[in-house]
DNA sequence: GGAGAAACGTTACGCTCCATAACGAACACG
DNA sequence: CGTGTTCGTTATGGAGCGTAACGTTTCTCC
């Protein structure tokens, strides 16, 4: 991101690799625990160090854990990226499944991280104003955003299943989306919000293993559907199955 | 749900009584500080106790947890079935809508409670298997299952949006809800998955603050119109706005 | 009603982890 | 080469979990 000499020192690699082994191995440790608590003792162990040279490189655990959240997002945000680029441009609806299909498996890879970033806080830890977890919010809208914006500008955004639409929710898109209004309609906005929380519900649930009674062919097919579902309610055009 | 002597010794009842306030502070201290993280210590301060007399009524901190799950869904399940006796048997939207309602106001009211019942559990916190955890699911599952019967039964559950069925959900209807084999569809049931997905979507994005730019009236709002997509993409019988 | 047992709550303790302080070793720089 | 910075160590304090051992209160049963 900074323009900074190419080049780093000796000691400079040593330390971005030291930082990026530790939050390797609390990563590593998340997963092999399944869950969102990391110890400093465990991590030296891990390491072949003892705890306090930790602090060396985070001030404390929340800051271990901020940069954590903010690789967690920037991850999805890449993966969520690349799939997009994978697709052509006009495949709308390929576009959608694509992203779809990444936020799933990145939640179903890593439940932790998906916790971390958009489950609820960790307990102890108080995430930073204006951070990476809204930060995560908004590229999550952003992604999902220029897939209507790509159908509403070639004119082939339908018309959404539901079109209540209120003063209020339309204010809200003037207030907090400025680039979308007179591009993408009031209540294509309404569904685009809406096409999310079905994403993120089946997700959630899934990650959780509320899904788990169900066989992982019966999951994969559900998904499908549902991603369908959302896309048809919100007017993208989908093919016939 | 025992059928014991109804009168409880002086000191059985003390000793519920003792339980009880022990959840209680526990839930108190959980909103006070806005986690799932809970300390025997402070909940023994906050009742005047010293924290190894807790041990006499809970074994460990992960059975307190527990226990507050178990309340917990129990809690919703109890709103969720006053809120459908509420309601005429008939009145389908009415009752859906009441549901979701109810579901959507108590994961706002106890974020806690709902991360701890339908998230992902606290650091360290291990579910039992066949526990509280997967019998909300059940539950939640089953009032959702007694509205898509109701409309069944008497022929007003209309064909769901997406009928795109595979054998997969087709199977896991019959292993997992035999009772509702020959009543609901297939393409119903599995419509019926996905509107409690929707349903927990919305709900578990609020929750976590990831609506908090929207302005209240537009959430309520966008969540009205959510839940009524929500049903009429799976056929039930919502009237007109 | 009084002796024995059970339940309750306390203090004392060991363990683990977080975080800081003070010290020594390795490395970069002039 | 010497000097100062960086890095990692050992030593230490503080907090929380959970156990053990000890009085105290309450129930039970003879």
């Amino acid at each position: 991101m900074v323009a900074e000499p190419a080049v780093l020192s000796r000691r400079e690699r040593a330390r971005v690799a030291t930082v990026d082994e530790i939050k390797a191995t609390a990563l590593q440790l998340m997963r092999e625990t399944g869950t969102t608590d990391i110890r400093f003792t465990d991590i030296a162990r891990a390491m072949g160090m003892t705890p306090p040279a930790l602090y060396r490189y985070f001030d404390d655990r929340d800051e271990l854990l901020t940069a954590l959240i903010a690789d967690a997002y920037d991850t999805l945000g890449a993966r969520i990226g690349a799939a997009l680029a994978a697709r052509a441009e006009d495949d709308l609806a390929g576009r959608w499944e694509a992203a779809a299909g990444v936020y799933r498996d990145w939640a179903r890879s890593e439940p932790q991280q998906f916790a971390l970033v958009l489950g609820m806080p960790v307990p102890g830890y108080v995430a930073p104003d204006e951070g990476p977890t809204t930060d995560a919010a908004k590229a999550a809208m952003a992604q999902l955003a220029s897939i209507f914006v790509a159908a509403a500008r070639t004119g082939r955004l339908g018309e959404p299943l539901i079109r209540e639409v209120t003063q209020a929710v339309v204010d809200c898109e003037k207030a907090k989306h400025d680039e979308l209004v007179g591009i993408v309609p009031p209540e294509s906005f309404q569904a685009m919000l809406q096409t999310w929380a079905m994403l993120h519900g089946f997700v959630s649930l899934e990650a959780y293993g509320h899904f788990d009674w169900l066989e992982p062919d019966a999951r994969d097919s559900l998904f499908r559907s549902h991603i369908r579902l959302a896309a048809r309610a919100a007017g993208l055009p989908v093919p016939p199955p």
